[in-house]
DNA sequence: TGTTAATAAATTTTT
DNA sequence: TTTATTAACA
């Protein structure tokens, strides 16, 4: 039997978790302590020593890509193909629960599923129905509203009477939302959770059914569940008390989107019998990063408590750079990584993270001025642009006329003459008959109340669907998105159009057809036929922002992208007051916390070495900044820090005074120089005007802000 | 119907 | 500053 194989390569915290006796278990695991080792060799040693079947085994995770790296590891590990457990995501599990009891959900068979996008469309189009102003009910806060609800398990119709106006109306979407959603057959991504913990909680028998398979439920990231999540959970597991999560407190950064750090104390107290383990021996980084990220979270309240703590006990200290602008701070980290490239290091080793997307595109410039290939994680997906959507929006609609969403999306892509005067009389004749678009198309196209030019339009594209529907059900999926990529016209419109966009479209409609292709290769699913099947998964996996993974690129991405990831080199930038922390968290303590634990997540990311950088100046929203230091940098202590200089570096703490000669003429100033001033403190140099006695400079003080100061009187020293 | 000018807004993101 | 959306126009 190959259990040392499962148990041999941990660490003894490790083996106690993997091997526990309890069903129910909390692990608390640190970055970088093996959490996915312990999920992984926990399964196996279910399998293998306890002798659980592989359907018996739940396992959780939040994104694709965690579940598909999980599979690949226990496939590697066992020697055996996995495909028999159940595991995916929330989203995707709930998703095949739901496929497979459609009806008693109260589903109709071939229902579809709304991405973030699609749902947007569909409140903004209600708005209209409902005859209400965007400017004053934005789409974007209601969107938020019914997917907050949703998530803590809210249906419309429990929501508490309100007197106030807003409320009333965001409230009156939401139920209309609700049965249009309903009626047309769609679901959106909280509506699946929602949706089978319903199902579940409200039959006993189906309940029971999968209590009783899943002898055990693992879930990765507990720190991220939202309240149905648990909830849903907490159903399947309630009366076997056979929950094992593994999770960081330390590490949760998804607060603002419903996650519930709360759930770590529900779990202890839902499941008393639980055993509690603390993984907190760190493989990633070097003891000087560690010691900086354990010091910095320990500003936190109420945490779970946790000390990461490795046997390497040396490292290189921390990088802090002070730049004089953004641009500057841009050329600074670009000139460092290319001594990093040649010094034979790889590219893909080394990250920059950042708060926000807007601050990539300063790296960005700097990088191909440079020559350095680069890869920028986030922004649209495959199955997220527009051309994509198009062709989806097409195939939808075949698979399910009743599919509005659709219908509305195509109907006039590419243009056939049907402006907003006929869709508007759809519609009309959709609510008042209620009844899908499609239908109301149908009978608009019988009646005369249309102009005979828009109704000769309208059956042209009713009979496209139909005839295209017709001649393609036999044909392999392939086939079939070839067909209607070409049928619809799209491809067409795109070839007319020219420019490097419009060729980028037909790439990616070319690409689509590809990915059908590949998709035969997938294995069957026995509720849903090949089409539905395809459509799921473009909804559920959106695919990857950019095609070309293999090149070794320098890694851009947003502090919350790299959770979960780890390089030998990474600068964080922008350590800025108001940018990280973000002003928006400024007001609330438990946003303050949740931006310190986003910056451990970032130090701990780092392996062997790792920069901060900021900027004296710094344009924001066209608008000169002059931000202070993060406080975050003054929370690592400064044995761990060496503040960096573009001539040499120079040792010595920082905040320390430094000797320096008075400064007493301009040619002893230069833009950028830090000083010193006897009230005001540190500072650095901006600008400089005037000359002799009259010479001025501004300066940016780390306390007190921006001043101007008389160079004559303000005696300052340089440091 | 498609183009252009004006205007407003502007974290973090997976499913 | 950049981006998206909308209103006005040819």
């Amino acid at each position: 039997m190959d259990i040392t194989r499962i148990i041999g390569p941990l660490n003894e915290a490790q083996r106690q978790a993997v091997t526990s006796p309890h069903a129910s278990l909390l692990v608390l695991a640190g970055a970088g302590s093996g959490k996915t080792r312990v999920l992984v060799h926990r399964m196996a040693w279910l399998m293998r020593a306890e002798g659980i079947p592989p359907h018996g085994i739940l396992a959780v995770t939040f994104t694709n890509k965690a579940a598909m790296e999980m599979r690949g590891r226990v496939e590697g590990l066992l020697e055996i193909n996995a495909r028999e457990l159940w595991m995916g995501t929330f989203h995707g599990l709930a998703h095949r629960l739901l496929r497979r009891h459609a009806r008693d959900a109260g589903l109709p068979n071939a229902f579809q599923i709304l991405d973030s996008d699609d749902q947007y469309r569909l409140i903004r189009r209600i708005l209209k129905n409902l005859d209400l102003d965007e400017a004053r009910w934005p789409p974007r806060q209601i969107q938020w509203f019914i997917n907050a609800c949703k998530d803590e398990g809210r249906r419309a119709r429990h929501l508490p009477e309100s007197y106030d106006a807003f409320q009333i109306q965001m409230q009156r979407v939401y139920l209309a939302y609700e049965e249009t959603c309903d009626r047309t057959g769609v679901v959106d991504f909280a509506e699946l959770l929602l949706r089978t913990h319903e199902f579940l909680r409200d039959n006993p028998e189906m309940l029971a059914h999968y209590q009783r398979r899943f002898h055990h439920v693992l879930v990765d990231e507990f720190q991220d569940t939202n309240r149905i999540q648990y909830a849903w959970l907490r159903l399947l597991t309630r009366d076997r008390d056979n929950l094992f999560v593994v999770g960081d407190d330390d590490q949760s950064i998804y607060g603002w989107r419903g996650a519930k750090i709360e759930n770590l104390y529900n779990f202890q107290r839902d499941y008393p019998r639980h055993e509690l383990i603390r993984l907190e021996q760190n493989y990633r980084s070097t003891g000087t990063i560690l010691q900086a990220a354990n010091a910095l979270i320990a500003h936190n309240q109420g945490r779970l408590g946790k000390t990461l703590w490795t046997q390497d006990l040396s490292g290189e200290p921390i990088s802090l750079y002070a730049a004089f602008n953004e641009q500057e701070e841009a050329l600074f980290v670009v000139e460092r990584l290319r001594q990093w490239v040649e010094q034979g290091n790889l590219r893909s080793e080394a990250a920059i993270l950042y708060r926000s997307n807007a601050q990539s595109r300063q790296f960005e410039e700097k990088l191909v001025a440079l020559g350095i290939p680069y890869r920028v994680y986030g922004g649209l997906r495959f199955f997220e642009r527009a051309e994509i959507k198009d062709a989806l929006a097409y195939l939808r609609l075949i698979a399910n006329r009743a599919d509005d969403a659709s219908f509305e999306r195509i109907i006039n892509t590419p243009v056939r003459g049907m402006g907003p005067k006929t869709l508007d009389t759809i519609r009309d004749t959709a609510r008042n008959e209620r009844c899908s678009l499609w239908e109301a198309a149908q009978r608009s196209c019988l009646d005369t109340e249309l102009p005979a030019r828009a109704r000769n339009s309208l059956s042209g594209f009713l009979e496209l669907i139909e005839t295209t529907a017709a001649d393609t059900s036999d044909l392999a999926l392939w086939e079939q998105v070839q067909r209607v990529i070409a049928r619809s016209g799209l491809l067409d419109h795109y070839r007319k159009e020219k420019g490097e966009q419009a060729e980028a479209r037909l790439e990616n409609l070319e690409e689509l057809i590809n990915a059908a292709r590949q998709f035969e290769y997938e294995p069957a699913d026995e509720d849903l036929g090949k089409l539905d099947q395809f459509l799921a998964h473009a909804a559920l996996e959106a695919g990857e922002n950019q095609a070309d993974g293999f090149q070794d690129c320098v890694q851009l991405m947003t502090l919350h992208s790299a959770k979960g990831l780890e390089f030998d080199l990474v600068f964080m930038v922008g350590m800025e007051e108001g940018l990280f922390p973000s002003l928006h968290s400024l007001e609330e303590p438990g946003r303050l916390e949740e931006e310190r634990r986003l910056c451990y997540v970032g130090i701990t990311r780092a392996r062997r070495k790792l920069y901060l950088t900021h900027a004296e100046c710094r344009r924001i929203y066209g608008k000169e900044n002059y931000p202070r230091p993060s406080r975050f940098v003054r929370e690592i202590p400064a044995e761990h820090l060496e503040e960096v200089r573009v001539r040499g570096t120079v040792k010595r703490p920082v905040g320390a005074a430094t000797l320096g000669g008075h400064v007493r003429n301009d040619a002893g100033l230069r833009l950028g120089q830090r000083v010193l001033h006897a009230k005001f403190g540190e500072g650095v140099i901006l600008q400089q005007e005037g000359e002799g006695s009259q010479a001025r400079v501004q300066v940016n003080f780390a306390d007190v802000g921006m001043k101007w100061l008389m160079l004559a009187y303000a005696n300052l020293q340089s440091l």
